[in-house]
DNA sequence: CTCCGGTATA
DNA sequence: TATACCGGAG
């Protein structure tokens, strides 16, 4: 494995500017411009750098402005930003060499485990397996593992696996090799397997599923939900009351108040309203007089997009019956302040609309 | 349009 | 643990 995948380097890998050398700073200088950028792309920018600051003291010495000039187009300036700062507090603290210790050099802007990684094993030949993007997707596939690669479970998996995987021997060479193989061969998409030094390793291969891995944690899919409340008002001699109903388990806003409520799939139309309000209000017989919506509003929760809409429904007081009233709280307008509601309620109470 | 990706930060 | 940061690719 270790041979055949080194054997593939030598012969494929790509001749780069950042590997024809094991100064630091040059090595510091290519990974932080190759975080989020392809090769092609970072490739004239890190030619430029090199030019106009050729080791860490010139870096040190200049302008944030001019660092920002020279980084535009690349995008995620922070990255610039921090290059300039790290070059300064690697002057300064560590008398311009580059730690070769791994807490001590991720205390530096803008290196995090990865950039840590890559510079000790490129630069000082320390053994330290990096994972980046294309070791994800190389390390799932070979050994065919379906945890996410951006939990917390499968971070730490993956690095333990890079870690099982490390040639300790030549760990810079290692992490170059797996990392050319994820871009040349193994690739997101149509992966050249049939190039593949490592295919008889691989897993995945193996059972077919290439092509599923490597899984993401499924993001939350926003699910939306239509809720429609309906504002009674019933009109008696004792003065105005209305219908709460108090939410159970199980759902947002447990053991809070609410209105009447008809909850859709998609936004109801005008008739699925009438029916379900019926439905729902059985004593409100079907002259129910419905006028809105009143008011509208979006609330959004972590998973859930809530399409919210008020309408107003008068009935007088004799037809609402008490028998009916297993699911609904009668109560006074004036006592609406004396019960808790959730925010989207709230905020319709306070519109005053309510009151039309 | 959506997806992708290291690091910092809340 | 979630999200902002950015530009390029599909």
């Amino acid at each position: 494995m270790q041979k055949s995948l080194s054997r593939w380097f030598k012969l494929n890998g790509r001749q780069l500017p950042w590997r024809e050398t094991n100064d630091p700073y040059a090595i510091w200088l290519s990974e932080v411009i190759l975080q989020q950028t392809r090769v092609d792309q970072g490739m004239s920018y890190y030619l430029r750098f090199l030019d106009r600051y050729p080791d860490i003291f010139a870096l040190a010495a200049a302008d944030e402005e001019e660092v920002l000039h020279l980084w535009q187009g690349l995008g995620y300036y922070s990255r610039g930003r921090n290059l300039l700062k790290t070059a300064r507090r690697v002057v300064e603290q560590f008398d311009g060499c580059m730690p070769r210790d791994y807490k001590q050099i991720c205390s530096l802007p803008g290196i995090g485990a990865y950039t840590a990684s890559a510079i000790l094993s490129f630069a000082y030949n320390l053994p330290h397996a990096c994972v980046d993007g294309n070791i994800y997707r190389v390390l799932s596939r070979l050994g065919a593992i379906d945890l996410p690669i951006d939990s917390t479970e499968g971070k730490k998996i993956f690095q333990e696996e890079a870690n099982a995987l490390l040639d300790k021997e030549n760990p810079g060479l290692h992490n170059q090799a797996i990392m050319e193989l994820g871009a040349l061969v193994c690739t997101p998409r149509m992966p050249r397997c049939t190039e593949c030094p490592v295919i008889s390793c691989c897993a995945a291969y193996k059972l077919g599923i290439h092509a599923e891995l490597p899984v993401k944690r499924a993001k939350p899919e926003v699910k939306h939900r239509y809720l429609t409340f309906f504002f009674v008002r019933l009109l008696s001699s004792d003065g105005n009351c209305t219908l709460i109903h108090k939410r159970p388990g199980g759902d947002v806003w447990q053991g809070l108040y609410e209105l009447p409520l008809v909850e859709t799939e998609q936004a109801a139309s005008e008739d699925e309203l009438y029916r379900r309000v019926r439905e729902l209000l059985p004593f409100a017989g079907n002259d129910a007089l419905l006028t809105g919506p009143l008011f509208s509003l979006k609330h959004a929760l972590t998973h859930q997009q809530l399409h919210i809409l008020f309408y107003f429904l008068e009935l007088s007081a004799d037809q609402y019956t008490d028998d009916a009233e297993t699911a609904f709280k009668k109560i006074r307008i004036e006592e609406l302040d004396q019960y808790p509601f959730p925010k989207p309620i709230n905020l319709f109470f306070e519109s005053d609309l309510y009151f039309l």
